[in-house]
DNA sequence: CTAGGGTTAG
């Protein structure tokens, strides 16, 4: 059968319609139900205000409104030219009174608020419904947790998941998907968690929605671990499962798993997606194998903005600044998309990893209005290349002597260059702006140790512990065959402790440990537990400690290890040196990019 | 053929 267009499937029913069918209004009065088609027939061409208008006064006339199916039409084509307030005029009228209601007319009105991103009036809508003694539905009680998650307020996803339950809808699919998105929006894991494992029937969307909750609060295992659960339970997952378990991979360093969901995209034919291509080259470019992220990005045929973003990052974090600012360039080249500040800021980035300053200084002008983001940058790209007068007069100039994020900045360039000096000012302004911050304090003492004032070493450390505050524990990690091994600074835990430590002396030997150790710590400043890894033994932080093991502990073409915080420039030699000596391939990732060291020179140009 | 739930970068 050919399918009808609405014009036809229209003269189909009860009536025939004139040539101008709100011009004249057919007589016999059509049945009711043919009528909100007519609406919406003609709002989904080119809709007319007039047109609307005129409806409204036959619909009166015709006493229809009193009909929720043509008052919800009446009220979509005014939303469509006045907006929620206009739609909300009619509902006012024809709606509200009635006591024994649909809730179709509440709801609708209440996404047409969150449409204009309302979520406040959208949900003290529906609470007024429900004080009007109108039964809510499956959808109004979605839309309703729609809202709470649009508000993130706690209180209300309470008091909406407590209504669910009481009017038995928190085992319906839809509203219990809602309810769980919800609790991960407003923040409580656990409870969405538990809506989860307690529905009767999942579908994808509620292992998508769940998954997706998990691995962006960081849970990658238990976000793989679901994943895997639900191909097991017999769902096949579609583009958004695999979109939102993806970055769970990309951050397990080995690309291990992703290798395993991309086998999964491509059996199910979901490779030909931009989003899931997307998170394919952002997982690639996070385990590291920025060859096979920048193969998959060769190849795809449609490439949004996001696309060029992520690869153009993805080149800055493994230090290849120049091909991404190339990168950046071709894409603008090519003009099929349009630029957009994320993508400002990557190209930004690059210029700061690569130090372009003139290309960056020409980027940033052409940049419409620059956001702090974009302001940051380039504080930081010009202290990341030793324009240290200049990054200052930036700051002065955009009034960012307030802002952590530029002080951060330009603390990173006074660490690249070892200006202790200004690298001591602006951790105080920082530990002055962000009093709570226990980094900041960390960071400071480092400075303090390299000058040798311990008094105000131990000052500090006092400070720290008065106001109850716990410096973060610096830890890094490799994987092994499917096993991770955990290290924590001075760590001796290990079974094979004692080979690790006579490995990495064996290889680094004394003379190094003397002349470089305790020197080279010195002059760092990084962000982690420093008095514990000043105090520990020679080459006992974490990074040194997991790449022993993968040296000892594995044939793997490289040895890839993962760290919570930055590299110091101690560890740093000292990798260059292993990677020398061995002739392996080592690859360190800390949270601001990559480093592969290969015979003695690291991919990051000591620049980190 | 009235209303509703999930994905990628930062």
């Amino acid at each position: 059968m050919i399918p009808m267009t609405p014009l036809q499937s229209l003269q189909c029913s009860s009536f025939t319609i004139p040539a101008h069918p709100f011009d004249q209004i057919p007589q016999p009065t059509p049945s009711s139900s043919s009528w909100p088609s007519l609406l919406l027939l003609r709002s989904r061409q080119i809709p007319t205000k007039s047109l609307t208008r005129q409806t409204h006064a036959q619909a009166l006339k015709l006493h229809l409104l009193s009909d929720p199916r043509f008052a919800t039409s009446l009220m979509e084509s005014y939303f469509r030219f006045d907006g929620a307030d206009a739609a909300s005029a009619v509902f006012d009228h024809n709606c509200q009174t009635n006591a024994n209601g649909s809730p179709v007319p509440w709801t609708l009105l209440s996404t047409l608020y969150l449409k204009e991103n309302k979520p406040s009036s959208a949900l003290q809508l529906l609470y007024k419904m429900l004080r009007s003694g109108i039964e809510p539905d499956s959808v109004a009680l979605a839309t309703a947790a729609k809202a709470c998650a649009r508000l993130r307020s706690l209180r209300d996803a309470r008091k909406v998941h407590k209504i669910a339950k009481m009017k038995g809808f928190d085992h319906d699919v839809l509203v219990g998907n809602s309810i769980i998105k919800m609790h991960l929006e407003c923040g409580s894991i656990n409870q969405a968690r538990s809506v989860f494992d307690g529905l009767p029937s999942k579908d994808l969307v509620s292992w998508t929605t769940v998954i997706n909750g998990l691995v962006r609060d960081g849970e990658f295992n238990e976000g793989l671990k679901l994943f895997r659960a639900m191909c097991a339970s017999g769902a096949t997952p579609d583009s958004f499962t695999v979109s939102a378990v993806l970055p769970a991979c990309g951050r397990m360093t080995a690309c291990k798993n992703g290798k395993e969901v991309h086998a999964q995209i491509v059996r199910q034919g979901l490779g030909k997606n931009v989003v899931v291509e997307n998170a394919l080259v952002a997982m690639y470019v996070k385990s590291g194998c920025l060859e096979y992220a920048s193969r998959i990005f060769q190849r795809m045929i449609f490439k949004d903005v996001i696309s060029w973003t992520i690869m153009i990052l993805g080149y800055s974090m493994h230090g290849r600044g120049e091909v991404a600012v190339e990168l950046f360039e071709e894409m603008e080249a090519n003009g099929r998309v349009i630029s957009d500040r994320t993508v400002y800021a990557a190209a930004l980035n690059a210029c700061s990893t690569a130090c372009l300053v003139d290309k960056g200084k020409g980027l940033f002008g052409r940049i419409r209005r620059p956001g702090v983001e974009h302001l940051v940058l380039m504080g930081g790209l010009l202290s990341r290349a030793g324009f240290f007068i200049e990054a200052r007069a930036f700051l002065e100039e955009h009034k960012l002597g307030r802002c952590s994020a530029a002080c951060r900045a330009v603390l990173d360039g006074c660490r690249s260059h070892r200006n202790v000096k200004l690298g001591k000012r602006v951790a105080e302004q920082l530990a002055e702006l962000e009093p709570l911050n226990v980094d900041n304090y960390v960071l400071l003492s480092n400075l303090y140790a390299s000058r040798e004032k311990w008094g105000m070493v131990r000052e500090l450390k006092e400070t720290i512990r008065d106001m109850g505050l716990k410096p973060n524990r610096a830890y890094a990690w490799i994987e092994i065959r499917n096993k991770v091994h955990v290290f924590g600074t001075g760590d001796v835990s290990h079974p094979r402790s004692e080979g690790i430590y006579w490995e990495l002396q064996r290889l680094l030997g004394k003379e190094m440990r003397e002349e470089q150790g305790y020197a080279a710590a010195r002059e760092d400043f990084s962000l982690h537990d420093v008095d514990e890894e000043r105090e520990c033994i020679p080459h006992g932080h974490s990074e040194m400690l997991a790449i022993g093991l993968g040296l000892i502990g594995s044939n793997a073409a490289a040895v890839r290890v993962t760290k919570n915080s930055r590299v110091c420039r101690d560890c740093h030699e000292a990798a260059k040196a292993m990677s020398r000596i061995t002739g392996r391939d080592i690859v360190v990732k800390d949270p601001e990019r990559f480093h592969h060291l290969n015979n003695g020179a690291c991919s990051c140009g000591d620049m980190w």
